[in-house]
DNA sequence: TATCTAATCGTAACCATTACAATTACATCT
DNA sequence: AGATGTAATTGTAATGGTTACGATTAGATA
């Protein structure tokens, strides 16, 4: 997902665009190798705008991965976030806990276990393996 | 895992039998069906014991969750605590986004994943999966 | 250019969690 | 039972990420 077809994406829906919006994506494209927290994102911004907020900040983290620009998680008590992998199907990831890269891992068990939660409503899952990769072992 | 149980393991490791943690252990015993958020257990304790503080509530969740009597996950931003499932073997759950109430999956997705992080070290991971539960529906 | 509305800013509130000094309670030993 | 050592609790405040909101600014469209 490049920048320009994410604000296009955005554009479609009514929403505009902006240097701020512009920027974020720009810094995720940048650094696209792993989860980013919602802090480090601030401090990336406020290089070029001093002034940017915190609803700013949330506000466009929350809707890019509402429109599934971005996909997030939750480590250690904090939002981080990172471009959505839309190359490759479905998929699960790998988290350093040293660096924060991750590494795809085409396997989804929740399809082994279907048939194990009849009457169940499966809304959605979360399948995280935590580590370190051979650059921080 | 039963409260004496519990608290003969803690106390082994120098651990004391306090009232304020025997009670915490009471509570779980009491609705051992799912995960409880911090704070309802705060709730709760306050009932017999009014002044107690939050170091108090935290301290042992985190100490019975060290010492495998109590799991633990975070859900919706608020951590969250159950018994320990040692009656069978390493698991996962469903949980209930509507009564939080759980159900076990015998399945663990590492097995068939393992070959493919080679050169990676697993320190931990976590697979759930969320929805309603029959009850709920 | 005028207008409409999304988006941003500045700031404060919110809320779960963490921290800590002072006090209390548990367990053990004599 | 009383003294002692240490774990545990209390009361309270700080921390930190997130959320909220009125006022202002800036895209987009006509």
């Amino acid at each position: 997902m490049n920048i320009e077809k994410a604000i296009n994406k955005l554009k479609e829906k009514g929403y505009k665009r902006t240097k701020q919006r512009e920027r974020i994506l720009e810094i995720f494209s940048e650094q696209d190798q792993g989860y980013i927290p919602a802090k480090t994102i601030l401090k990336e911004i406020q290089k070029d705008f001093p002034g940017v907020s915190y609803d700013t900040i949330y506000r466009n983290l929350y809707l890019l991965a509402e429109e599934q620009v971005l996909e997030s998680t939750e480590l250690d008590g904090e939002k981080h976030f990172r471009f959505h992998c839309d190359t490759h199907g479905h998929h699960h990831h790998f988290i350093c806990t040293g660096c924060g890269k991750t590494k795809a891992v085409e396997f989804c068990p929740m399809d082994k276990i279907a048939q194990s939660l009849d009457g169940y409503a499966v809304d959605d899952h979360k399948f995280e393996i935590y580590g370190k990769c051979p650059g921080c072992l």
